[in-house]
DNA sequence: GCTCTCGTTGACACGCTGCCAACGGCTGGT
DNA sequence: ACCAGCCGTTGGCAGCGTGTCAACGAGAGC
């Protein structure tokens, strides 16, 4: 061996890194309880004590990943092209789609809602309120905060169960989840209609 | 002691009864990983390899506790009144909404989305294929099941977020909640509009 | 009252997690 | 270039939780 894998000393963001991209291969895979820290510890080519020194908690190593896929959406909404409120709405589904659709298990092992678990939940939360401001900014951007921005995360529970229907179920093809994602979105943002 | 509690004998179908009722009750409040076997025996006042006995795994006897909340709506929704559609898909809404705050803590535990879980979501998704049909043939009688059934099931993603919003973190109120599931609901059952 | 059935129990073995003391590679000071 | 301290890293230990299994004994049939 030129270079020994084991035991060599790295800065402590680097190994971070190395951890959490590993875990976020297995867990992409395999269910939260059916992972060990002995398949991360080795998936990322370490001793298993060193999750624990990192990270705390195999949970804690777990919201972290989790924060960190659900957090991706860096890629700016800006990017739209102008037109109608319709057309516009469009494109900003067909962009979420293709995004899906190239992460597919990523997206479906925890994008696919919260797991009863009131940290997951919160991170979810945050995720969806970041996407959410965007969303209203791209779409809307006189709307009032009060109820569009829960009435935006609400329509993400759609978006979700769509995503289902589509990829796991296919009981909707693509352009039939782009055509509900677009009808719904545009309903979601009209006014209160006071039925 | 008049009647010894533990060691009796009992029909295995009501002893059943009895651990299925008090898992119920714990998964209630705790999530799945934070209740114990041996949590799961003293609520039911048994012995911890009974519930092996019975269930084979926690795993299956908590399937079998999100099958049966899941699977309560037996209430027909056929007691909907006479009128528009408008107002049927109000009184729906109206009957929903009563269920959920009435058994709030329930509901949030197992209807607040899959959690990621193959076995889970096949449950979920059978108990949302029955309420699917019975809202369709309430509101829709004439739909072609096709990409209606589909819709109305993404839309039950969509009512487990909002019903988070309004319960869980408060950005919405009841009257809210309810002009967003309407509105939705409405949309989702006009016809394709292929924007 | 006796016996057989089977619902029920308690102990055992194993896997997994979190903790911790010791090791040794790396870096900065001289 | 050498040495000493720092700290990233390791491996083993203790505790807990789960699933299995052989044996017990309550209740029914005769």
């Amino acid at each position: 061996m030129s270079t020994p894998l084991r035991g060599r000393r790295l800065d402590p963001d680097a190994r971070r890194e190395e951890i959490v991209a590993g875990a976020l291969r297995l867990f992409a895979e395999h269910p939260y309880a059916a992972v060990s820290t002995t398949d991360l510890a080795r998936e990322a080519g370490v001793a298993r004590g060193l999750i624990n020194h990192y990270f705390g908690t195999k949970r804690d190593l777990y919201l972290e990943v989790v924060r960190r896929l659900t957090t991706i959406p860096e890629v700016a909404v800006a990017e739209l092209p102008p037109g109608t409120v319709e057309q516009r709405a469009g494109a900003a589904v067909d962009w979420f789609l293709d995004a899906v659709e190239r992460h597919r298990g990523l997206w479906l092992s925890v994008g696919t809602g919260a797991a009863g678990d009131i940290d997951v939940d919160a991170i979810l939360a945050e995720a969806d309120e970041i996407a959410a401001d965007r969303v209203l900014a791209a779409l809307a951007p006189d709307a009032p905060d009060d109820p569009y921005r829960a009435r935006v995360r609400s329509f993400f529970g759609l978006v979700r169960s769509a995503s289902r229907e589509w990829l796991v179920r296919g009981t909707l093809d693509r352009a039939r989840t782009r055509a509900l994602l677009v009808t719904v979105l545009l309903a979601v943002l009209e006014p209160d209609s006071q039925v």
